[in-house]
DNA sequence: TAAATAACTATAGCACTGCTAGAATGTCAA
DNA sequence: TTGACATTCTAGCAGTGCTATAGTTATTTA
């Protein structure tokens, strides 16, 4: 009875297709550009059919924003140097959560800012998200007693600085620096 | 010639009441429910006529964002307790900014998050946001060498925070523990 | 193999959006 | 009173998310 195991197979490739779909337009013309008819369009069926997949559109954001997860939590682990101080270990980390966020704008809304019908720091939160999270507590922890509360401190000023500067709020061309500063605080408040 | 002066006035009159209208609708339904036709039926005219006040929807946004910054400047300076310290100070406005953040959505969104139009750190930038980013920069500078650069990672800080906790992403019950964390850190890194 | 059933997919439509061309109305000076 | 101008509205476009219903195809049963 292979049969509906093709199916399922079927149907898992064209969900696939959807998020691959709206990703990639997302990228390209940003979100508002990611309506269903033209996702339909792009995997060759009729509106419907999406609605078999997800609940509605915001569920297709949340599975891309999964990808994202899927995507920043690796990055945010790998961009730490070989050998790197703690110090340094949490300045590669937030320059890469920042980058991450300016490089990849569309991804990193769907995570971030969209309705995406994701739920944080619950039960039934999904592992990569979690992981994403720890990411960035490791290199938090050794700084701070209350690691949970320092992570969370830790992220909202990533992300602060990540949206203030995508929206052209505060100087590009200070990146570095304000990292550095924050950094040194993080760091020297043990 | 009072004729033209009172079509003037006429006009402020009806285009301030567009922008309480869009406000109170925000903050009652969000911005979503915020459209064109409804604020044409609450003003009482027809919807072209907002197009001779607004060039599209988003001013509309960009108008109440303003408004936004003439209360939040005030709200954040006032917060200041009387004889506070310098780190006191910073914890006060920090608090004020987050208070507002959170008990006023539609306003901060209109603000920080949605495109209006409003053009920051540049030599048109209107003076109420002047004033609300000098607000910050005030308990920062007495703790930083680079005032300018400080008072970019505390509002971004802040504006991390804020966000991520109007977004259910970090724990509502620790907001005044990581104020305080935060404060620490600024004001020990003088 | 033919009919009945179930699974799937498309058409067509709803109620809504931002925005605008053109018609109708009102206001004023000649 | 008439013509010119400014103001305002009606009606409509092209688009949105979403769905009831009809139609087609695939699978199972007789």
């Amino acid at each position: 009875m292979g049969i509906s195991e093709r199916k399922e197979r079927e149907k898992a490739e064209r969900e696939q297709r959807i998020i691959g779909a709206a990703k990639m337009l997302a990228e390209k013309d940003g979100w508002a550009s990611v309506t269903v008819r033209r996702l339909a369009q792009e995997i060759e069926y009729s509106q419907p059919v999406l609605y078999a997949h997800f609940e509605n559109r915001d569920a297709i954001v949340g599975a891309v924003a999964l990808e994202g997860f899927g995507e920043l939590g690796p990055v945010l682990r790998s961009s730490v140097r070989r050998g790197a101080s703690a110090a340094q270990a949490m300045e590669d980390v937030a320059m890469a959560y920042l980058e991450f966020a300016i490089e990849r704008p569309a991804l990193y809304e769907a995570m971030f800012v969209l309705p995406s019908g994701l739920r944080f720091a619950k039960s039934d939160t999904p592992q990569s998200l979690r992981d994403t999270f720890g990411a960035m507590m490791a290199v938090v922890e050794p700084f701070c007693a209350n690691a949970e509360l320092a992570t969370e401190a830790f992220w909202a000023t990533l992300h602060g600085l990540a949206e203030l500067e995508r929206h052209g709020r505060i100087r590009t061309a200070f990146r570095k620096e304000r990292v550095a500063h924050i950094v040194d605080m993080f760091a020297s408040k043990s």
